[in-house]
DNA sequence: TTTAACTGTAACAAATATAATAACAGTATG
DNA sequence: CATACTGTTATTATATTTGTTACAGTTAAA
């Protein structure tokens, strides 16, 4: 799986978790443990999304536009990552005589994203809310 | 996901495809449409699971050592790719003092687990049969 | 008993994907 | 108008994936 999603819900679990629900990207990436111009893109992507917006300029920075109750991971996921569980390779050759190698890049595609529709299924039950408590419930365990 | 799934699923299919159920790396390589090397590692793997039989030598080869339709793919996931749902990126720091930094990556780990592990409950539908039905289907549409 | 056709495995090279970094235009604030 | 931000693209570095080669071991048949 891709590792933006991971950036985004980590960033939007920051932000529920900040009590002004604001920071910039020098403080998520720092928190992430990756590098600011990461955390923009994904940002950014988040914003055209609505779960974010973000004030540019001097005390600017990204402040959540969501109900962390009610944005699950299956949402986060569409839009960081839709089409990433299929991957790049496949077999076979349309063109061969043989049926078993021309249709099986089809079939498998077809598995594929049949597979990713149950995973957003899943990750439909988490929300950004659930993610920071099972966050504060590891932190107890230690 | 990995691609050796890919590999593992087709070259099953096609030994269930051919009628005497055998094929060399070099034929099952040319249908996959990759390296013979790497259909042997892959083989190889399933011969480890018992899912096929090999046979060094002249006139060896792969021989199916299953019901086709009683392996599913979450068999094959299992032998090939587990663990591969997780990305190998992380994120946050677990000696940082803030409770998301520190605590992320485990949740998100536990969060990817369970996540492949409904995978797993999709991909025990599909059978080899059943591909290879899809396979056949596909080929009356064209 | 030698040769040819096969698998098993490791090592290496090439290609591709991912992540980090740098750069800079645009924007808002004081 | 200087400063601190975002948005975006380009470039470089690193990691992963895939292809390829090589060769030892195995078996069957000439």
């Amino acid at each position: 799986m891709n590792s933006e999603f991971t950036i985004a819900v980590h960033s939007l679990v920051f932000l529920a978790y900040k009590t002004d629900h604001m920071a910039t990207s020098d403080m998520i990436a720092h928190n992430v443990n990756t590098h600011p111009s990461r955390v923009r893109k994904v940002m950014s992507c988040m914003r055209k999304s609505g779960y974010i917006v973000t004030k540019e300029g001097l005390g600017g920075g990204y402040m959540l536009n969501c109900n962390p109750e009610e944005v699950s991971l299956a949402e986060i996921y569409r839009a960081t990552s839709i089409g990433s569980m299929k991957p790049s390779w496949c077999s076979g050759k349309v063109d061969e005589a043989c049926v078993v190698a021309c249709n099986m890049a089809e079939v498998m595609d077809h598995i594929f994203c049949d597979a990713e529709q149950q995973l957003l299924i899943y990750l439909q039950q988490t929300k950004i809310s659930d993610v920071l408590e099972r966050v504060r419930d590891a932190q107890i365990q230690r």
